[in-house]
DNA sequence: GAATCACTGGGCAATCTGCTCAGCCGAATG
DNA sequence: CATTCGGCTGAGCAGATTGCCCAGTGATTC
């Protein structure tokens, strides 16, 4: 498991220009179009690339505001409060943490105001004992993983 | 700004057979091509969906470990932690949050070791007065935008 | 030496894309 | 009420791409 320089070449290129297709990408790449092919084919069945959805941006749907609260939960109750979470549309993700019981989740609102109303939502269910809420101001570092990619390329001799 | 109804079928169909053709999502959804195709370039421009870029799992590229680090900065510093945390590959995500001076990032590392090669490189910086960080143990809702497309797409007519 | 694997370069039919067009319809406008 | 506008439909077309196949080659392994 690990990636090449080719294998990286490929992710990145994909990720600048996704709508390019396996032709154009063999060209800009200086393979055979059949190399490319397979290779994705591999990065895909490796589970390195998990798919091509579409990112949708919360803020362009009239969710402009982000938040990651941080739920303390009570004993044992970790499961209820999962599927609790997993039924409001408002979390995007979910994480438990090590440290007492905890968990992180990434909330979004319409508003601050509305920010409200989705933290009630989510913390109003028996299992959480408190809730500590950041509203996110600023994102300097967007959702990334061509850096990674590069470094992972590394490892691999090809290029 | 809002999406529809239809726009929300082209989004959780896209999202759930991202290598599907325009032609065949306009015959799934009993619409004509063109629709779909102006539809989506709508949906682009408008910032609703931002590519389709590949979704790269760390893990499979060799970092299977996830941590949220919380920084302290100090009065001022800002930018130049900003611009520092960029720098690091495994900084895959940075926002700055409500509190003192507060910074939340998303890290990945090979393991819980390497963690802390990690942790180092991150706050071996001046201007970070302190950090504290979560292991993530478990990923029960992984980053989703369907149920907020679906609850985002109620507002337009449509359907 | 033989086998295996990945890559190359080529070819093929089937499909899809980007683009255009005219017609239709409902909603908003005057 | 008539007009205009925007969005949708159904169709067509040339050009490009895809999925699939093949044989040959070079490197690596057994």
């Amino acid at each position: 498991m690990g990636i090449d320089g080719l294998d990286g070449r490929i992710i990145t290129l994909l990720a600048r220009e996704p709508r390019i297709g396996v032709l154009e990408m063999s060209r800009r790449l200086g393979v055979a179009r059949g190399t490319v092919q397979a290779r994705l084919d591999r990065l895909q069945s490796n589970g390195v690339i998990r798919g091509f959805g579409p990112q949708v941006d919360p803020a362009a749907l009239g969710y402009p505001v982000t938040a990651f609260a941080t739920l303390q939960i009570r004993q044992g109750q970790g499961a209820d409060v999962r599927a609790h979470l997993a039924t409001v549309p408002e979390v995007l993700e979910l994480h438990t943490t090590t440290g007492t019981g905890d968990m992180l989740c990434r909330l979004v609102a319409r508003s601050n105001a509305d920010l409200q109303r989705v933290i009630d939502r989510v913390v109003g269910f028996d299992g959480i004992v408190r809730a500590s809420t950041a509203i996110v101001m600023e994102n300097p570092v967007p959702l990334r993983i061509i850096p990674l990619v590069e470094q992972a390329a590394l490892g691999g001799k090809d290029d």
